[in-house]
DNA sequence: CAGCATCCCACGGGATACTG
DNA sequence: CAGTATCCCGTGGGATGCTG
């Protein structure tokens, strides 16, 4: 999600919501720090973790979760190589969100069964 | 966010969280259900409580929305027109997750002011 | 393993103007 | 007031293939 500025209008108060929206809109991004909640994780692990997620994406999500500061990456330099992700202090702020995502979706489901 | 069936790929179990944000998604969505979470509004109402939403998308996303049943259209044929739209009981559901974002805003506000 | 690089296109969404 | 109708464009994101 966007949100191409519009001209001539002064921003509004109550963007908390947008702003908030702006970390966790990007496809995928969610589930990404769903699964790293339960701890560190590396590159090869997200990828099986949300199997429809594309390498492209992910690392384009990845990279862009690090530079908000929402995860950090760390490089250890085996062989073959492994990266682990994890969620940073101001990433566990998100966890609230995430999880209610979570169980709100898991609602929709039963309802939708019944 | 769209997510296009990537192909040759079966479901994964865990797809709540892209479940609920198929609904909460769209741009302005979240702000809509926030402002109709205190009552019924009209449709100018709307575009004043959120001044950057164009007609068009405000638009788009609400009849989007009726057709999820997240909320009602309710035309009241006076003159000049108005009409009401609400959140439907499955509209309510969705406030934890609305809730939690906003707060979430809020606490990234306080720490980026930090 | 953990990625870039490229190509490519659907569609979300802004601007503007018009109507019952 | 509560929309529709068009036009148009940026970008998100999938597919595919290559590298240190």
């Amino acid at each position: 999600m966007t949100l191409k500025r519009r001209k001539n209008r002064t921003p509004h108060p109550q963007c908390a919501l947008s702003d908030c929206m702006s970390f966790i809109g990007g496809a995928w991004t969610p589930n990404i720090i769903w699964y790293l909640s339960s701890g560190p994780r590396r590159f090869s692990e997200l990828r099986s973790d949300i199997p429809l997620v594309s390498a492209k994406v992910l690392t384009q999500r990845l990279r862009e979760l690090e530079d908000r500061g929402i995860l950090s990456r760390a490089v250890k330099d085996t062989s073959p190589p492994s990266v682990e992700y994890a969620l940073t202090a101001l990433g566990l702020e998100f966890m609230p969100v995430i999880q209610a995502i979570s169980e709100v979706g898991q609602r929709l489901k039963a309802r939708a069964a019944a």
